[in-house]
DNA sequence: GGAACATAGATGACAGATCAACTATTCCCG
DNA sequence: CGGGAATAGTTGATCTGTCATCTATGTTCC
């Protein structure tokens, strides 16, 4: 289920000129009042692994959406910063995928299967996350 | 939760040697008595592209999990089967992988929650359908 | 202060996925 | 029968993700 209707939603967000993951970061980003984070935090946002993140911002600077800053208080690290063209490409594009996660998802079902539905994947990722506390990955 | 939970079974079966998408098509082909699919009902059974299908059987072919065979009945057709290798493989990696889906997922969910989740994702999955079938997409 | 170790991130090689042709065959219908 | 459309699968270009490795910086603790 879920490939099917990230697929739909892929497919949807492209006609706006935006991946499933452009979409991800840019939304990332905007969550920030600055616009403004650290890669490891985005990344840990998004539970992206941190050369997937590196690799996709540099293609989204390509691309203008974003662009890399120099964090000076920790100079191993850096910021990745939205644009304006990020800007513009998000706020797009967002209405129409708010619409389709309505349209494929929420809507179609009830509150008591939400809430469920919350409690299912809040159970599996505590024990993954507590999982890999103690395994160390 | 789809993601970490996926990446995680993906880790443990990468210990024997497949890849998740190896072990979906290895799984696809022993549920036929003869272990033997035409191309186009594993990729229907699995939901995946054509295209990406073909490329992986290729990959699977060369690592002499699979072969490929002409159908006799339909030319422009194929079949995959699995060999003995892509046997030995599956019932080798099968136990632990079972034994993961428990522990990180079934297990974890009371049998109502199981129910749900069945319900949910079978809403989902057939509004998606529907909708493919008016749009032919 | 400085050696050992940990962390942030970048990078290159490679595996996997997607998209758009392309070939070969079969189906459909006058 | 024959010509056009549909179907099964392949292929190559390109994009995305992963893994191992590398550099630079920060942290710890003696």
């Amino acid at each position: 289920m879920e490939m099917q209707l990230t697929a739909r939603l892929a497919r949807e967000l492209a006609a706006d000129g935006l991946s499933y993951q452009d979409y991800a970061v840019l939304a990332g980003l905007t969550a920030d009042p600055d616009g403004r984070l650290r890669l490891l935090d985005l990344g840990m946002g998004m539970g992206w692994e941190k050369s997937r993140l590196s690799h996709h911002v540099t293609r989204m600077v390509d691309r203008g959406l974003v662009t890399r800053q120099k964090c000076p208080t920790d100079m191993r690290g850096s910021f990745v910063v939205i644009t304006d063209a990020g800007r513009r490409a998000i706020e797009a594009a967002a209405p129409a995928h708010v619409e389709a996660v309505r349209k494929y998802f929420i809507d179609l079902l009830t509150a008591d299967q939400i809430q469920a539905l919350g409690e299912i994947t809040g159970a599996v990722l505590e024990n993954l996350t507590h999982e890999c506390e103690l395994t160390d990955l």
